[in-house]
DNA sequence: GTTGCGATATAACATAAGTTAATTTTGACG
DNA sequence: CGTCAAAATTAACTTATGTTATATCGCAAC
């Protein structure tokens, strides 16, 4: 079983083989899309669901003076807001940062999903977990500094992208620029790359093209306060997956 | 008709008599809770759904190191998440910032709640509205200079507290301490007393003693990038309540 | 393999924000 | 009304991060 989405909400609740056919189901037919498109634009009125299934999403606001900041990845098994068409208007991009397979989910498929008990639950942990994660990264953003805030969303994909078997053991694959770390922490991309070359000096990580190698997760946890309570991977209503590397969730 | 509850979330859907005593009845006997009183710890496991009536309340993480971060601010009518018994564990504390009147939401109520289509969809839409400030305060956090910032902070507590009528047409009380401010948006005390003197030289905003006068909002909007719209106070499915000043909201 | 261009890297300098330490104001309470 | 502690204010100095500019790298297209 490959399957992203799958795997991802195993975490969330127990599932049956009826529900994982159903989300299989889902999944067929994903859209290839280029790097930098967007999928939804602020102010528009929030069409269907969309899924990633491969490659690597952000939401993102950009301001009046062409700043720009993302809010979230998307990584895959990763899908924006089931109930945005509650809300009249976007008030954020979300776009892909590069090439991706995407998943359009209707509106019956999505009341398929929310109408199975298991798959409800599970979609509303995902959802809490969401946000979660946006608290964690204003966490980051407001009390660590740049080089811990860089080891920190390190760790968290590392983590996140091994919960849906894109990383492996110790790496997962770098395809963000140094500016679009920048526009997601917030900093400048000639800080950004200070910060990458201290993490680096420390032995905390290698970068080798187009991927980050972190040989010490411990410590690379310990210089960044990581602590992943906040992705609820170890949930009471779900099996345990094995596959992830235990040093990258165990408690502190 | 002063119950903040029925109040905000008459933004989020058409609701009946019969929602609004529903509502009403919820509310019922709010426990009086001193300031500074934390109503449930990170790593506790969710207990009952709370909800603020008065007063003010806060989310926020603590490091290791002490400092710490506020992510969120619940105003009367707000309330934490109706589904957070899914996730096993709390990763982040509330706790009331002033004397407050709280309501504890118990199991069987909050299914009351959202058995109901038109109420469901409302705290749907509280809850995506939640996120979207999140994701803003984010926004804010990472492109903005503290004085934007600190204006982008009073611009959302203005309209926020007049949603609720809890704020005249252009000041609302002010009951956190510079502290706590700097705590949200994770500058020092010293730098939040030197913006806010900014702000006052600039005429932008007005303190007298537990208060904030806001003279011209559209000024102060214009000068900390402020755009309501992340709020979805004009949403599809509402009706439009007054009592909220139209410049508060009003489209750029 | 060369070319070209975006990404990465680095340097030198500028500034917003942090730190520490007083001083003044405010508001609760006797 | 006077006392006191917490909050606000201000000053002087330090530091993390921003800015601008230039140089190098790496990879895709020829």
């Amino acid at each position: 079983m490959d399957n992203p989405l799958v795997r991802k909400l195993e975490h969330g609740a127990r599932l049956t083989d009826e529900d994982r056919a159903l989300l299989v189901r889902i999944c067929k037919q994903p859209i290839r899309v280029p790097a930098y498109t967007d999928l939804i634009r602020e102010g528009d009125p929030p069409r269907n669901v969309r899924l990633v299934i491969e490659g690597f999403a952000g939401r993102y606001k950009v301001l009046e003076n062409g700043k720009r900041q993302i809010v979230a990845f998307f990584v895959p098994g990763d899908m924006c807001d089931l109930h945005v068409h509650i809300l009249g208007e976007m008030d954020h991009n979300i776009g892909t940062l590069v090439d991706s397979l995407i998943v359009e989910i209707e509106p019956q498929q999505v009341d398929a999903l929310i109408d199975n008990p298991r798959l409800n639950r599970a979609l509303w942990w995902a959802t809490l977990v969401d946000e979660a994660i946006l608290r964690e990264w204003l966490v980051n953003m407001g009390q660590r500094p740049a080089s811990a805030q860089m080891g920190h969303i390190f760790c968290e994909l590392l983590l996140r992208l091994q919960v849906v078997g894109r990383a492996g053991p110790d790496s997962f694959p770098m395809l963000l620029t140094q500016q679009e770390l920048a526009d997601t922490m917030g900093i400048t991309p000639v800080h950004v790359n200070r910060v990458i070359k201290e993490l680096r000096e420390l032995g905390l990580v290698e970068t080798s093209s187009r991927r980050v190698r972190i040989p010490d997760i411990r410590k690379l946890r310990e210089f960044s306060g990581f602590d992943p309570t906040y992705l609820h991977l170890h949930n009471a209503g779900s099996r345990k997956p094995a596959a992830i590397d235990e040093a990258a969730v165990a408690a502190p």
